[in-house]
DNA sequence: TGCGCAGAAAATGTCAGACATTTAAATGTA
DNA sequence: TACATTTAAATGTCTGACATTTTCTGCGCA
């Protein structure tokens, strides 16, 4: 049943039967895996390939290492924050890398930050409110730069969604928002579409203030389409300079 | 500048040293790092601790590596089906290790899905439409397992996500999706609920095919509360069984 | 009896050096 | 010129050793 592939390192074997182990629950959380040096024999394998495959599965935050007597390597339990930081990377990377056009990545963005909407504001809790303010609050101070009003921008939105009060949906979001800071950065901000995306933030916070997910939808769609505008405007300069 | 963190392992240290070089942009894509031997002067650090750092970001799929004369690592472009596949082993662990309430997730993954609909109303390709008419009518099927119903279950949706057309959407989706067909295999479907479910389906697919995205957004919505009240059942089941 | 401290033991972390294998470029030959 | 051969530069793997960390054990002492 040992699926061969000698054309695979013997690392990325011993990762695969092992992460499949932990995937299919044949292994639980906390569970102690055998020593390097057993898993060496058990894979008929040198300590260092087994080494090798550890730290593969070490990167995927699926098993933690300790060191000393009764040390060992544990299956890890994956924890919302580390799998937040894996997704923004990855989907980071993926836009990155793959010349996604601006409009695909901002209609990916609003139409799931939308998803939330109704249930932000349905259950916004005061906090959540607060960081919005104070978000909408920063981005009115002249003198931001670029930089910092996107960041800001980004906090105030994943304030949004995390109102809508459901880790699964702020996981998946994460990636969505977050990936697309360094698009948004491209962007020169004037101080008329600071104003514009001001007023527009203020209406959204409103909107799920008075918990009227209708009116946060309508103003998030609105915001949808200035920012395409605002998009395309950057990107077309960026490709008339290059030329 | 070295950030000395004794804390951490030196392969874990030099593959973040790398792996911030890539995320930055210092490397491009299929530029070569140096080799091994390289860098572990460079990092005074032997070549088995460099071979680490650089599994880890193999595990990462960051980089690539190729044998021979003028091989070595080179930064990889990061593929949409690799990020597919990565962002739902890690969305799939995420649910199956923080026990995740079925409600939870059953919300995340349909407010996700309606914010498609408007979306694959307008694109649907007819290639999307005869997945999706397929899926119903292997659903249809008598004496399909319970966990050949869910996989059918999920390709259908999916096909509707795909449908938007929009690659980004998909890949965000993908983990909520396809996370939940665990949750989902607990779930035993009488005759009755399958008939509910494919009657839901053919609306959706109705609805889409007549790019009527209200219709499709309605039949999502009674969907979503369908399915909720047969994980509820399910769970509950499950949790007089093990009292 | 109970407490604290030293040592043993077990595990991971790191290193050095060697050999095997793969691959493409360079070289030589018909 | 075309093809076969050699060669060199990488990664892949193994062996063995030592360093470090951490826990448990057992001893001595009050």
């Amino acid at each position: 049943m040992k699926t061969d592939a000698k054309t695979t390192d013997l690392s990325a074997q011993i990762a695969k039967a092992i992460r499949d182990a932990i995937i299919e629950g044949r292994m639980i959380v906390d569970e102690r895996l055998p020593s390097e040096a057993e898993l060496a024999s058990e894979f008929n394998v040198s300590r260092p390939t087994v080494r090798e495959a550890l730290k593969r599965l070490a990167a995927q935050s699926l098993i933690r290492t300790q060191r000393g007597a009764f040390g060992g390597a544990f299956v890890k339990r994956l924890s919302y924050e580390e799998a937040y930081g894996q997704h923004i990377t990855t989907s980071t990377l993926l836009l990155s890398m793959n010349a996604v056009r601006f409009e695909t990545a901002c209609e990916a963005r609003y139409a799931l930050e939308r998803a939330c909407a109704p249930l932000a504001a349905q259950r916004r809790s005061p906090d959540h409110l607060a960081t919005m303010r104070a978000e909408i609050h920063r981005q009115s101070q002249p003198g931001l730069s670029d930089e910092s009003f996107c960041a800001s921008d980004v906090t105030f939105h994943r304030a949004l969604v995390d109102a809508a009060d459901n880790p699964v949906l702020s996981y998946q979001l994460a990636g969505a928002v977050e990936a697309m800071q360094p698009l948004m950065n491209m962007i020169t901000f004037t101080e008329r579409s600071r104003e514009q995306i001001v007023g527009l933030h203020t209406a959204i916070a409103d909107a799920i203030e008075a918990q009227d997910a209708a009116a946060a939808d309508v103003t998030l769609e609105e915001l949808a389409a200035y920012t395409l505008t605002l998009g395309k405007d950057a990107m077309e300069k960026r490709a008339r300079k290059s030329t």
